[in-house]
Parts: C-alpha cells; sequence; structure tokens
DNA sequence: CTTGACCTTCCAGTTGCTGGAAGGTCTATC
DNA sequence: GATAGACCTTCCAGCAACTGGAAGGTCAAG
C-alpha cells in the first residue's frame, strides 16, 4: 500500500507518516521503484500512533508506547506508569487553564467594551 | 539599569528580554559600551509583558495589547475583544483536556498495572 | 594584573509537524 | 510515442516562544 492509501486508511498525513519514519518510529519496506510500501503491520503501528496521539501522549511517550505493544512479554504496569504521569500532567495543566480563565472572565465582565480608555483588564496588566 | 537587574526587577529572564527586544516589543537605549540600559518606561512594558504572558497571552497578542496600554485614546472593546478570544480559546482547551482526562482515567483504572501484559490502555490504542 | 561576573552577538535546538521546491514515476489518453 | 496530471521521492525552511551555549568584550574588586 502506498503512503497516501495508508494515511487516508489511518488518519494521518503523508507528511507526518513520513515523519514518523524520519524519527524511527515506522519503516516500511520499499519498492523497486524507491516508493514506500505499507503492510497490515504498518497499518497496525500508524493507527495505534494516531490514537496515542490523538490522547496527548507525546511523540517520545508513543515510542516507548509502540514497543511495549509489540511487546508480548510488557508488564501493564510499565504502561500504566506513562499513562498515570501523562494524565497527572493533563491534570495539571487543566487546573492551570481554569485559573487562567477565572481571572480572565473577571477582567473580561469588569471591562466596559465601549469607545472609552478606561480597561480594567490594561489596569489589571499594567499594575 | 543593565539587563540582569531589569530581569529579577520584571521576573522575566534576560534571554527572554533579548528576545522581546529582537522581536521589537521593548528597545531600551544603549550605554557608550554598547550595554542595554532600561528605564522605568521599559520596566513597565516589561511587568506589563510579563503580566500578559502569564495570562496565556500570545506574544502577538501582547504586542497589540501593548500598544493598546500606551494608547491614550484606546477604545476598551479593542482590549476586551482580544480577552475575549483568548478567553475563548482557554475555554475550548480546558474542554478538550477534560475529554481527554476522561478517557484516560477510565483507562488508566481499568489497567491492573501489574506485571502481566494485559493492559486494556494498549489495547485501546491497538483498537 | 588577574579573576570572575557581567555584557554582547550569533547559531542551534526544542516539539511535532507543515509547506514548498525540485525532480522522478506511473497511468491514462490522444 | 508524447503528454498531462497525479502520484512519489528528498531536502530545506518555518511555525511559537523561548533556551542553551560558544566566542568574545567590559568592568569592578583584590
Amino acid at each position: 500500500m502506498n503512503i497516501s492509501d495508508a494515511a487516508s486508511a489511518c488518519g494521518l498525513s503523508a507528511k507526518t507518516i513520513r515523519y514518523y519514519e524520519d524519527i524511527g518510529l515506522v519503516t516500511p519496506g520499499r519498492l523497486a521503484n524507491g516508493y514506500r510500501d505499507y503492510g497490515e503491520d504498518d497499518l497496525h503501528k500508524l493507527r495505534f500512533l494516531q490514537r496515542a496521539r490523538g490522547l496527548g501522549f507525546s511523540v517520545e511517550d508513543c515510542r516507548v508506547l509502540l514497543s511495549l505493544y509489540e511487546d508480548r512479554n510488557r508488564a501493564s504496569s510499565d504502561v500504566k506508569n506513562i499513562a498515570k504521569t501523562h494524565l497527572a500532567e493533563i491534570e495539571r495543566k487543566i487546573a492551570e487553564l481554569q485559573s487562567l480563565q477565572k481571572t480572565l472572565s473577571h477582567l473580561v465582565h469588569a471591562c466596559h467594551g465601549d469607545d472609552r480608555p478606561h480597561c480594567p483588564i490594561i489596569n489589571d496588566l499594567a499594575s
């Protein structure tokens, strides 16, 4: 299967798939003409990557997850640890954004938003 | 005031301050020896930037906010619009992260996390 | 006069792609 | 067989917002 068919099959762009090959994640075979040739295994890995990236795992996490995916003797604790760490990071980001959201929505509500210069948002930033 | 004193005064690193100069945000005067020399105005702007960046505004938003900050004839609606757009983006990100958080915490709880290979997280990613 | 702590500029790297240029290949149609 | 258009290839640059480091100038203290 060529790269654009693989792309539609896994939901990644051809550019992204080539990038994943560059960084050593999924290395397909090549046809005599030099074109990449994706087999079922490759497609599975690409779909795996697409899902893992969609869950916000970093590419380096994905690299490890992919190797665990392929390791029939993996310990599920290894997977769980990566996921837990990632989950904690997500929760940290949520808390951070919620704090920003609180501050910003206060400021936005306090600002008249008319054609006059007085602005609590600017005042807050300048304080 | 030299750059490292300005840095401690505004809470940004010297590297960041130089970067802000590179992109035309705050341009201090120079001493005879070529050293940057920050005055009160510069410090106000740097503190303004520090606060605005801390609220998650992009550097380009900051550029506009800074010009509004300096514009005695600004319309507060201009400021409010930027803040509202940013707030909406933050809320979008929060929602996205909460969705990830939900999925991930389900998966993490479903995984035993022992030394056996069976792993609902991997299974989900592979599905 | 030397040491060490500043300062300067410039270049490279970070993350995860994306766009584009330059050129080769394949398929269909005339 | 020629040609058009849709693929494919590689490589290089750029995004955001810095950060680290190298190479070299300057300055104050002892």
